[in-house]
DNA sequence: ACCTGAACACCGTTCAAGT
DNA sequence: ACCTGAACACCGTTCAAGT
């Protein structure tokens, strides 16, 4: 990589911001937040120090966008369980949580910037706005269980936020080894009997 | 405050480690994470920038302390839980959680930093036994439950840590704003229906 | 033992300047 | 528009030294 003399000198070619995004979740994925400094994400994207500038007001601000990467990503996980089980909707929802505990023991450092203070600081519009858009995508598959008999009736978003908890606290135990006993693995079959416990109760 | 001129000028009685902890965690509540400086907890605590190596190996040492110090506070808010409904484990099970949310939405900079990355670190063992401790308290409640035949028998860890899970998301997303719907408050009665839909499920 | 100041490499941010 | 280097205050960490 990197050889350079290649045709166009043309720098990023208008796609500094993402490279610099892309950088920083690398550096967060191969190290640790601390780890994570704009000098660093400048230099991995072959730019200098203050070119980060044009794009992001401070440091807040390239976190605020790797997390809304990180909600992005996980939405795209949640699709992939509305692919797997069309018409299915229980199979849905436990696909859903067991592909966020994934998200989360693969990216750990990422699903804690996730939740890491930047959307309470309300640093910035489009990172509520994505983590909203999830939200979404959890809302429908509780509204389709509803529509099958599976659930309950009422306010699907309270429903929808009580599932989304259970996932995010069993995703958040599971990367920090809280939720394994023996071996360090994580078990499949018992987050699945642990989502299963929630829509049992949910079905009443 | 800090007139100088009093009785003895011994530093910190031997209470230096626990002063720098303080200092680190009023940083952390008053500011962000961003903020938490060693240097600047060692301004705090009024000692030299070097001062801290002799209680914490690095940074990430300290902030291993202070997230720990966090799985202490939170522990003692469960025990709270116990008190108050001593007798009746299905009320204690429900007080526990909505003290874990009342918790993160006091503390959110601490609760992000009790998960953020220092247990799967492993930067400390005293950490992870802090972090065990907590989920002791969670499984004390459970068993009382199913002893109480309010919950369904078996394996009361996977119950405790599914129970955990639910609390902790909870917790997040309350003090990251993602549950509250209309006014920004936690809704107390909301939090403890939700909790009551797993208990639900745990029953069967 | 516990604390200190000097030193070094690194960091976030601003600014004047270059194309 | 987009990028740069110089500058400044601050940071984590090490070290030789003081009591």
């Amino acid at each position: 990589m990197d050889q350079s003399a290649t045709a166009t000198t043309t720098y990023h070619h208008g796609g500094l911001r993402q490279a610099l995004i892309d950088a920083g979740l690398a550096i967060l994925n191969e190290e640790n937040v601390l780890a994570l400094s704009l000098r660093k994400v400048a230099k991995r994207a072959d730019v200098s120090h203050t070119a980060p500038y044009r794009h992001f007001k401070d440091k807040s601000d390239l976190l605020a966008a790797i997390a809304e990467e990180g909600f992005r990503a996980l939405s795209a996980e949640m699709k992939i369980a509305f692919a797997l089980f069309p018409e299915d909707p229980r199979n849905v929802l436990l696909e859903l949580g067991r592909r966020y505990v994934g998200f989360g023991v693969q990216h750990p450092a990422q699903l804690s910037l996730m939740f890491s203070d930047l959307l309470r600081q309300g640093v910035s519009d489009s990172l509520g706005e994505s983590a909203f858009a999830t939200l979404e995508l959890v809302i429908q598959a509780i509204t389709a269980g509803q529509r099958a008999n599976l659930l309950k009736a009422g306010d699907p978003q309270d429903l929808a936020r009580t599932y989304w908890a259970l996932a995010h606290g069993l995703a958040m135990l599971s990367k920090e080894g809280l939720l394994a006993t023996e071996d360090n693995e994580v078990d499949q079959d018992k987050i699945t009997s642990q989502l299963e416990n929630l829509l049992a109760g949910m079905a009443q």
